[in-house]
DNA sequence: CGTTATCCTAGTTGCGCGGTAGGTATTCCA
DNA sequence: TGGAATACCTACCGCGCAACTAGGATAACG
């Protein structure tokens, strides 16, 4: 598997999430039982995603995790970036500040450039395109129409 | 990231063999030392290749490797594969004997299908398309036309 | 004030990645 | 015919990180 569950669970509590668009907060505990998933877990994952501010909380009674925008217009892109960092399909490959791909092989044995480059940098663009092209939204709209 | 190095080390090596096309067999010793990467892992990953079918092997002095078909008849899905294993995204996800994609999250908690598998398999569809539409012959055409 | 929740910092544990080590089998060449 | 040179095989190992757990502090509501 290339994602670890940091991915597998956030994203299922943001499409739990946007399953209850009305503005009430949704305490993590109800989703952890409703998912099955360890509360303490969820909690760390839940702290990521509202440092990027892709969800509000409230403390408190009452209180809970709400969407900060409205689910179409969140992508998954984001959603998996905030739970894994920087999406890259292998270690050598990162994206500078611009969003170029720069690849750490390059330049390494002295002759041409990393004959490989051209394949991971094709394998993320395409990871990041269908990420990007997906919203939170579209996750709702199940049953899957493949 | 997502792949480990034996994708990573394991395509370098392919690469390596797909440039000397001529039909003597390469020791790995040297492609270890043109590369930079320690002979005693790489044997390990060239073990997967020849047990998948993608080199040749030739024991003795003067022996070594050497692709089992033309670069151009080797995609870098087959390559992948026989180094990493199945190719998926999340653990919950795979791909059945016919290639269709399960989910283990489906009816696991009774109600409707996981929403999040539309997600993860339009990922793995992607990056299996482009893995599958690339061969070994691309790699060796560089320098790099993006 | 007590209950419900988020928030924060520290562990802990198991496993797999990224190797090493050492031996055996096979083939070429002088 | 006997070394070299190579592939092949099995076993082992250390360390980092994923995947949690623990326990408390803080805040809001009733």
């Amino acid at each position: 598997m290339m994602f670890s569950t940091k991915a597998e669970y956030g994203v299922r509590v943001m499409a739990h999430l946007a399953k209850r668009d009305d503005d009430a907060p949704v305490p993590l505990g109800s989703i952890a039982e409703a998912e099955g998933l360890p509360l303490a877990y969820l909690e760390h994952l839940v702290q990521r995603l509202r440092r990027e501010g892709l969800v509000e909380s409230r403390r408190g009674a009452r209180g809970g995790y709400s969407l900060s925008r409205p689910a179409e217009a969140i992508t998954m892109a984001e959603v998996v970036r905030a739970l894994e960092g920087d999406i890259a399909p292998i270690e050598c490959i990162s994206a500078d500040a611009d969003g170029r791909l720069i690849c750490a092989r390059d330049g390494e044995v002295g002759h041409e450039p990393c004959p490989t480059k051209l394949l991971w940098t094709r394998v993320q663009g395409s990871i990041v395109r269908t990420l990007s092209d997906m919203t939170l939204a579209d996750l709702t709209r199940s049953p899957t129409p493949v």
